[in-house]
DNA sequence: ACTCCAATCCAC
DNA sequence: TGGATTGGAGTG
């Protein structure tokens, strides 16, 4: 009898030399498989642990073997071994990291089943294409019986209805016997999406968020493991769903920075979902009313098919945007936030008892407390990040870790008595609003407004329902229901938002206006939209006004190919984080001599230019301050290879050692 | 990461 | 002198 043995991954922490495949022997008699949880004693105490098989092979390996303890479960399947291999390889996380970003904790735990809550079905209505949806919907249906793995990138203005094609397209995919996944950027989006389409497909539906319980994450595991469900709607983790027979992935406004995970693993849903539908030979559809701008280029070079939905429902015409200028406002004596066109079409739109939404994407009440004698804005005592005032409880808070103090007596810096409290958020906003207009009420959204559970969805409902006459709001309101009584929307100011650092930060500032303005005139009555600007004449904005995207395509494709950034080339950064200002800086800087030394060795052609290490944006975040190298390169394999062998590498060095270190492929350089 | 082990430090 | 602390190495 041949002797076997197991290679299995175990939780190394962030150790990148030590996320090796460990060499187990299989005991006479056990019986072990790929994918396999098993016990097994690791290191020199011995101590019980838990990891997974990824190999059986009879080759006896040349090192003193311990033996496999006992089997707990099976966890993986095959595809999910071929993605934890994948993922570790292109997000250069462990193998740990992988393994938990496809099961959910509450599923190796064990925890008690619960009794399965099942939805209701009030029979759906039959489901009418226009002639646009109908062609989209003609165009991607013959991949699904076929089984071709194509990527159709869906261009569907808002209000163009590209919900209800991916209600037919699921309804069809589910016809052919195949399974589906609709991905949406955020959990608030989920339960409209959920109660529309659990009409038509009853239980057939799993819902998949990061704030489920552990409870209910395994149950929609289970479910959709076991094929009782055959739809998973969810946010970026949802991607991971462990469907089989998959035909059907869709990712309803791509462009949205949710789908780029920032912790390990740092995956983008967009890779993955295409990783799955090779798999599978499934149909993946992106869609956005404003793609980015890499996926609108791969579809004009065909890596992509392009469709479009040009026509909103029942033809109503985008509202007409108007610039106001204030810098004219300034220099007229109009000091205020309010430009005058807004406030009068704010009055107007009260007196004609239609609705009216305002975006501004700031929220607390002042943005900024400086000191009057040293300028210098009161920080977080955690984060190198300034405070904002927040009227409810009259603190001050820090929107990156959440820690509020009082107002402080004295200036940290200078010791000084007074402050200037500036900047205009959210709270300040409805302040304004209803000094201006006493008889509107007033609907607040932002992440203060809407933190308990169902105060989204409930906020929305209540607004569209005819509660409010305005909706005030951060970026969140850009995205939600159909307001059929919305016909102003304006837009405060996002002129801060086109400097953020990040190259992405004029699609973001594009995408989000086009959204919003996007909420207006849905309802058969025409919309308008006032975007106040101190630069109207910068470009995005003035295309954004238009609501031209293929002029602001055409102009970001220039910008990225002159200035070297996607898709022209991929974006690799490195992150360095640590306890000490001055042990980050010195691991970091350590991290890239050891950087360039291994980039002497590598043989292959590996175009590469290297930036860093300098501190980021915000230099302290949570009391860890922080450092990054950013690397424009192509994401190729000798690259990545080049990548993996710098981290197992600098990782023996003390210096590096000291502090933590990340590679992040393609996600944000903002801050 | 985490644990083990050896070297070092320090109170008595 | 030993108990506690710290730095470095190794995990099959």
């Amino acid at each position: 009898m041949t002797e076997l043995f197991a290679a299995i991954a175990m939780d190394v922490g962030s150790a990148y030399a030590a996320d090796i495949l460990y060499h187990y022997r299989v005991p006479d008699g056990m019986t072990c498989r790929p994918g396999d949880a098993v016990l097994v004693p690791f290191g020199k105490g011995n101590r019980q642990k838990t990891g997974y098989v990824f190999e059986i092979t009879d080759q006896k390996p040349d090192f003193g073997i311990k033996d496999i303890l006992e089997i707990q479960d099976s966890v993986l399947n095959a595809e999910q071994l071929r993605l934890v291999a994948w993922l570790r390889e292109n997000t250069f996380c462990t193998y740990y990291d992988a393994v938990k970003a496809m099961i959910p904790a509450g599923v190796l735990k064990k925890t008690r089943t619960r009794k399965k809550t099942v939805s209701s079905v009030p029979t759906a209505e039959p489901l009418v294409l226009s002639e646009e949806q109908q062609q989209v919907y003609d165009a991607v249906a013959p991949c699904l019986e076929t089984g071709k793995p194509e990527c159709f990138l869906l261009r569907g203005v808002t209000g163009s209805g590209k919900t209800s094609v991916f209600e037919a397209l699921i309804a069809r995919t589910l016809q052919l016997g195949k399974t589906a996944i609709l991905l949406l950027p955020e959990i608030g989006l989920t339960p409209q999406m959920i109660q529309r389409f659990s009409a038509r497909f009853g239980d057939a539906i799993a819902l998949m968020h990061s704030r489920l319980s552990d409870g209910e994450r395994r149950l929609a595991y289970e479910r959709a493991k076991n094929g009782a469900a055959k739809i998973v709607i969810g946010t970026r983790s949802a991607v991971f769903a462990p469907l089989s027979d998959i035909g059907l992935i869709i990712m309803d406004e791509e462009g949205e920075s949710s789908y780029k995970s920032d912790s390990a693993p740092r995956y983008s849903t967009i890779e993955v979902a295409k990783q799955r539908c090779r798999y599978h030979n499934a149909v993946l559809l992106p869609a956005s009313a404003t793609p980015t701008v890499e996926s609108y280029y791969r579809a004009k070079k065909g890596i992509y098919h392009l469709l479009e939905l040009r026509h909103r429902y029942q033809d109503m015409p985008l509202p007409n945007v108007e610039i106001a200028d204030m810098r004219i406002e300034r220099d007229e004596n109009n000091t205020s936030e309010f430009s005058r066109v807004l406030h009068d079409a704010i009055a107007e739109n009260l007196k004609n008892k239609e609705q009216s939404i305002l975006l501004l994407n700031r929220r607390g009440y002042h943005t900024i407390i400086s000191c009057c004698i040293c300028n210098k804005p009161v920080q977080c005592r955690h984060c190198s990040i300034p405070m904002t005032l927040h009227k409810t409880d009259n603190l001050l808070h820090c929107h990156y870790c959440g820690y509020t103090q009082p107002m402080p007596e004295n200036c940290p810096s200078c010791n000084g008595k007074k402050f200037r409290k500036m900047g205009f958020g959210t709270q300040r906003l409805e302040d304004e609003l209803s000094a201006r207009f006493p008889e509107a009420r007033i609907l607040r959204m932002d992440a203060d407004t809407t933190s308990r559970k169902n105060a989204y969805a409930e906020n929305f409902e209540a607004f569209r329902q005819g509660k409010y006459d305005i909706m005030l709001g951060t970026q969140m309101i850009g995205k939600g229901l159909d307001f059929p009584n919305v016909t102003l929307v304006g837009v405060m100011s996002v002129d801060k938002a086109l400097f953020s650092g990040d190259f992405r930060s004029y699609e973001r500032t594009f995408s989000l206006i086009a959204q919003v303005v996007g909420r207006g005139g849905r309802g058969g009555k025409p919309g308008r939209a006032v975007l106040q600007t101190f630069m109207p004449e910068h470009y995005v904005l003035r295309l954004a006004a238009k609501q031209d995207y293929e002029t602001f395509f055409k102009e970001e494709i220039s910008v990225r190919d002159a200035l070297l950034f996607p898709p022209f080339c991929d974006i690799c950064v490195i992150g360095f984080t640590g306890d000490k200002q001055s042990e980050t800086a010195m691991g970091a800087q350590k991290f890239f001599e050891c950087m360039q030394s291994v980039k002497a060795q590598v043989q292959e052609k590996m175009p590469v230019r290297i930036l860093g290490p300098v501190p980021c944006t915000y230099s302290k975040i949570n009391n860890k301050y922080r450092y990054r190298i950013i690397i424009k390169c192509k994401n190729i394999p000798v690259f990545r290879q080049f990548i993996r062998d710098t981290l197992e590498q600098s990782a023996k060095i003390k210096e590096v050692a000291k502090i933590h270190v990340y590679a992040d492929m393609n996600g944000t350089i903002g801050i």
